[in-house]
DNA sequence: GAATCAGTCCAAAGCGCTTTGAGTACAAAT
DNA sequence: ATTTGTACTCAAAGCGCTTTGGACTGATTC
């Protein structure tokens, strides 16, 4: 069933059966009703190719999300992020066209999707330092939305991000309220925008108590569990182990938590753990009493936001780029307490 | 940069540039490199949506993620298998198109996917038993492949599955060979498909070796880190508690070895742990040598292949469809171990 | 009675591509 | 010299929608 099939059976032109469908002023609400009637009894919705086609716009939004070419891991955020994501798209009316592409090819993919019209704007995930895709893609007039921010750039965009160093700092600081002196740190890959804010935050607690830097205790790489208890157990080996964690993701912190108890300690008493947490879904641990310490925010909510952004800027391409800085929230869990004595 | 612009620029028609750059015959080899190298450097890429108007094609796939409105819960495994049937697409020029329904809503969406033309095809995720979206699917016409398999469905169908039903059975024999009577599972949702086939799986093995089935032990729900902590932790409490468990997925796996621990007991020594893995790629847990003793299939890899057969379906709709069933590896870890002696 | 004006509705152009059905030029075969 | 074949190329229709620029009512105003 199409517009003209739809519009012959109603004895109207397909100008008219359009306008009513679309909420044009045009046309009498009897004929509304009665169009829109037809249409839900017939089940007719309009292709949104040939819809596209005419008006010139995708109704799609792109996400690219980048694999790491060394490491193809997938982002575990990810699935939380596009769910909230989603849920925005749905309510307007908009799909979410998904590519994921090794991080070397991802300027290629934008300039694709632009020129084949496929998606009137982009989701750029994974932000990294003076990001290069940022410039790009306002040259390219391609309208997008950043998860999270790049520090280095400063052409204006639309972001929504985390206030990383914050949320760290607060972690350290809580860690060194209790006691702690010799606090180390597991980190995501530092070329991320987000892993650096974060190793910002925590240096500048650090700084703030006079306590000096120990690169011997301060890891960063992939968010993997392997990759945390790597970090972990290689600080913890050290002739003067830290007694205390601080830890950029909760997979991570799952094998932060893995190294410290294979050396026969106890998480919270031996060592501490504070953790970042994005509050995945399948990942909630100690729903009622929370085991990790930790500063949280909720990935999905920053989708549902992001998009929402997203959809503003599209709509009003000559609004001021908006900006969201989210804090997150200290939970104090059991993963922390006072820093032991020393022998 | 459109079509039209191309052609008058090498002072052709339309026709003879689209030929010339999809390939057809009737085009010299010389035109055809001297339209490609004008299509490369003028940037030009055909409009997605006036190339699917005009074929009657979408060059999209839609994804769709139900969400169990209950738990909120986005499937952990997603990023991993849209990584994997993302290769392909792009390989094969396709797009993907996701929508997060909440699982009510799904019959719906698949409509919508199909009378706005938006994809030519589906991959459905998470069957359950007697799946009531194939048949729908099956009637409506929409080409689509299933991630699993959904038992009661007796028409023919395109879907890649794990042997699951295998896969438990040689992990609950692997813990039975160890010495364990009482063993304990802790499964997904039992409206699932693929949870109701583990079952299958651990009971069988059990009924083989005369061991009689206990309620008390067995647990399903939702694969999160907190549900396995809570289910371990409910059976390790009784008076008689499994010296095994078997766990249908790495996540719960997390929560039941902290459910173990917190008990103070030591996994692998105290209780054995086999657990389901889709190997996720950041979940690898202890690369070098395995913690979890598993049965692991790479779920990026079923991505994979489920797309490629979803795309030979599309592309020759009167094939029969293609069904492939995975074995499942059994790897030893250090998870399990002999039956402790009863005292 | 002519002019104005909402209130409705329509025909047709256009979005950028594919594809059908022909047409042209030139070499080879009759 | 005419036919046949081969290698190219093209004009135009059509995919399903939106949107422009009228056109037709009947009521109101001058």
């Amino acid at each position: 069933m199409n517009l003209k099939q739809l519009s012959d059976k109603l004895g109207l032109s397909q100008t008219t059966v359009s306008r009513a469908l679309n909420g044009y002023p045009e046309v009498s609400e009897t004929t509304r009703r009665r169009v829109q009637d037809a249409a839900r009894t017939f089940n007719y919705s309009p292709s949104v190719r040939a819809k596209g086609l005419a008006t010139g716009r995708a109704f799609a939004i792109g996400h690219v999300i980048p694999i790491s070419t060394r490491h193809e891991i997938v982002n575990p955020i990810f699935g939380d992020f596009i769910a909230g994501a989603g849920e925005t798209y749905t309510k307007h009316g908009y799909e979410m066209v998904l590519s994921v592409v090794p991080d070397a090819e991802e300027e290629k993919v934008y300039k694709s999707l632009l020129t084949r019209h496929t998606v009137d704007g982009v989701i750029v995930h994974g932000p990294r330092m003076n990001d290069s895709r940022i410039p790009l893609l306002a040259k390219l007039g391609l309208p997008f939305a950043v998860h999270g921010r790049a520090s280095g750039c400063t052409l204006p965009y639309t972001w929504l991000d985390v206030n990383n160093r914050n949320a760290m700092e607060r972690a350290t600081e809580y860690l060194i309220d209790l006691g702690h002196r010799r606090i180390g740190l597991v980190n995501g890959r530092e070329d991320m925008d987000f892993a650096h804010r974060r190793r910002d935050g925590y240096m500048s607690a650090l700084h703030a108590h006079d306590i000096p830097l120990d690169p011997a205790i301060m890891r960063s790489g992939e968010m993997s569990e392997s990759a945390g208890h790597r970090g972990a157990e290689e600080m913890l080996a050290l002739p003067e182990p830290p007694t205390a964690i601080v830890c950029a993701s909760m997979i991570s912190a799952l094998g932060v938590r893995r190294a410290i108890e294979e050396r026969g300690l106890k998480m919270g008493r031996d060592v501490s753990v504070v953790t970042y947490d994005d509050m995945l879904s399948y990942l909630r641990i100690g729903e009622e009493r929370p085991i990790f310490t930790a500063v949280r925010s909720s990935v999905r909510d920053a989708g549902r936001q992001l998009a929402e952004m997203l959809l503003a800027a599209i709509a009003d391409p000559d609004a001021r780029p908006q900006q969201h800085l989210l804090e997150a929230e200290l939970i104090i869990g059991t993963s922390t307490g006072p820093a032991p004595d020393k022998d």
